[in-house]
DNA sequence: GCACAATAATTTCCTTCGTCAAGTATTGAT
DNA sequence: ATCAATACTTGACGAAGGAAATTATTGTGC
């Protein structure tokens, strides 16, 4: 197992080898402010235990002499990781090595969102994705959208599963024998993404994942940000037009009353005048140039990307990833949300890098399994 | 001096104490973690220097018996600070004890700007306020509005003083011979705030500042938000109105350009028809019940409490102090950036405390003099 | 008044972690 | 072959904090 209650060296310098790629002992302690003999006695067990390897020393570094580095690198397939993120309706599983790679990956329809059943389900589902690794995986992370509590695997309230209190953690660890985390899914999503992804290195930074709903995660100072009140990220009801529609919250005009996909189509079959016209058919037409539908996603996209600008002024993060929960109309968006982004982000904010790309669907559970990564990391 | 380069240990019981007033060790001890004897340690060394001392035992803790506590409390008059605040026309100045009560103030108005004047006043209005503390205080914190590096001393950028790249700490440092340090005037207060104020033992909390601009400092997991742009906390440049009146900044509908000062008195006008029409004269009006004039207080607080909720819905900090630089017109707003922000705000957010309540002009100064007893403490 | 329980604070000893400084290893250059 | 340069390792040391015993100081039950 893993150096448990260990000294933090121990934490940092792998963790340091895990996001930022292979590093010798001498880069790891001027990253991390350690001597090199830290450095050295803080890799050895993590050698020992088969957590990071030595790997041929590669390319030369500094002026020429000198002798050259052996940098450490993570041995990825020596445990594995599954991670699910449970929908209303589906659940998408993924298994990953210690680098967060996805190794194989399966989903199950829900026909019901009563817990027992996802349970069983979810049982199936990581029963077969352990398949030959079953030795090798003792963790599993779960994702779900709501308000998780991820210190104790409770969900206390989620609204797509219509689950409220469920001890998901404790149930799912006595259902597939393995150590359970939960997690908020765009949390654990922005986690994926600060260890693996565009947030590797930066100090702080956010995604905003658009779709159904408009959801953010905050990473601020290098912690994930929860909010006081169980609420943090909630981009989808930045104020955008005080006169705009009416939004589900109660509010006007909200970012998501404009952005969010049933405001979308709400919007798109009015101005078409089409009562049956779906999101794809929206999508299919403005593309075909349809003027009115294309005002329709500009203004989405427009209100998408002031929301994203508040979160620019107020917080400052070192960058930005805009994504979607299969955000297939991302073409469409893509140059309203700069656009709006850039006519209300305030000063230096505007020179914030935004990356606007759709994630594989996948990448949810690839987020939770990076949770369960994280956990046994930082334990 | 302070224990310099000092354990953790010793630092954290003492802004524990600073901030949290008198503690027993054992109390202590159980809020940061420690064991008592390592509270007993820490103290020594701060006892001996005269920053801490024992309180005689006053009232008996637990069910009855025992020993009783001897609390540890900061000697306040152990050393002095002096803050200053520095506007376009004006340099406030407090010389505070070690707890940041104010000792004594003085302002002297500035008749321009430059650096060398700023200076030559800053020197003389430290004079005055050392007085008789001069043997024990060596501390002088600066607060400055605008784009600055805390770390270095430097001003980058100050739109009121027209400053860019002034190195303001090192030339103070030399013109009064006492260590400086200076910080944006916002964080200053927020600092203040967070160690003295409201947000004592809060892990996350927000100060909105209202009055010529509208901004806005937070903390995030117990620190201070920077940006990495160099920009946070611009509370002002979030959308309120996508289709409002245009603002400074390029964007249209900024709270700052519906509820800042010049907004609120061009819009004032307006609406009565009078275009010598003062600030003062509009609030005098709105009270005396002119239901136009009302209806601009009105929206302007309904512009800064969507905006404070925009803060909520973002970060989720325990809860917002809302003040102003002499918001004289404080109950004109109160009731409508309450209800803005019960508007705006998400689900659990709604249940963030607001605070709203003019603060004295002094304040901003004595956030300076907190940031020079941080430094003292943090070094 | 006297044991004694209860709580606070201190002391002593010990572990742990990380640094320092010296040494070993491995290269290219002369 | 020697030397400079760089990477890494080793072992002695020191600082910080913990565990447990000890001392200090109270109230309570008798």
């Amino acid at each position: 197992m893993f150096p448990d209650a260990t000294a933090p060296a121990v934490t940092s310098v792998f963790t340091a080898v895990l996001t930022e790629g292979p590093l010798s002992r001498v880069a790891l302690a001027r990253r991390l402010g350690l001597s090199s003999a830290a450095v050295t006695k803080a890799a050895r067990p993590l050698i020992e235990l088969g957590y990071l390897e030595e790997l041929a020393a590669t390319e030369r570094t500094g002026p020429g002499a000198g002798r050259p580095a052996s940098p450490l690198t993570v041995r990825a397939g020596r445990e594995f990781f599954v991670g699910v993120k449970i929908t209303g309706d589906e659940l998408i599983g993924v298994l990953c090595d210690l680098r967060a790679e996805v190794r194989a990956s399966a989903h199950r329809r829900l026909v019901a969102a009563d817990v027992e059943h996802v349970l069983a389900e979810l049982a199936e589902l990581v029963d077969d994705l352990l398949g030959s690794y079953r030795d090798r995986a003792h963790r599993l992370g779960l994702a779900v959208s709501g308000d998780v509590d991820q210190a104790t695997g409770l969900v206390r309230y989620s609204p797509f599963l219509h689950w409220r209190d469920v001890p998901l953690g404790e149930l799912a660890a006595r259902s597939t024998g393995l150590t359970v985390t939960v997690e908020n899914d765009v949390k654990a999503l922005t986690t994926a993404e600060q260890w693996f992804g565009e947030g590797v290195g930066a100090d702080s930074f956010a995604l905003v994942t658009v779709g159904a709903g408009i959801g953010c995660g905050l990473v601020v100072n290098g912690r994930l940000v929860s909010g006081a009140h169980g609420v943090a990220g909630e981009i989808g009801h930045v104020g955008f037009d005080v006169d705009g529609p009416a939004c589900h919250c109660g509010s006007r005009g909200c970012v998501e009353a404009v952005a969010g996909t049933d405001a979308i189509v709400g919007r798109a079959r009015e101005v078409s005048g089409r009562p049956g016209l779906t999101l794809d058919d929206a999508v299919a037409l403005a593309r075909a140039g349809d003027a009115p539908l294309g005002a329709v996603f500009a203004r989405a996209g427009t209100a998408i990307g002031a929301g994203i600008a508040a979160v620019a002024n107020l917080v400052g993060p070192a960058r930005i990833v805009v994504s979607g929960e299969g955000l297939s109309a991302y073409d469409l968006f893509e140059p309203h949300i700069r656009a709006g982004f850039q006519r209300q982000a305030f000063g230096a904010a505007a020179d914030c890098p935004l990356s606007i790309r759709p994630l594989p669907f996948e990448e949810w559970a690839r987020g939770a399994a990076t949770v369960s990564i994280k956990a046994l990391v930082a334990s």
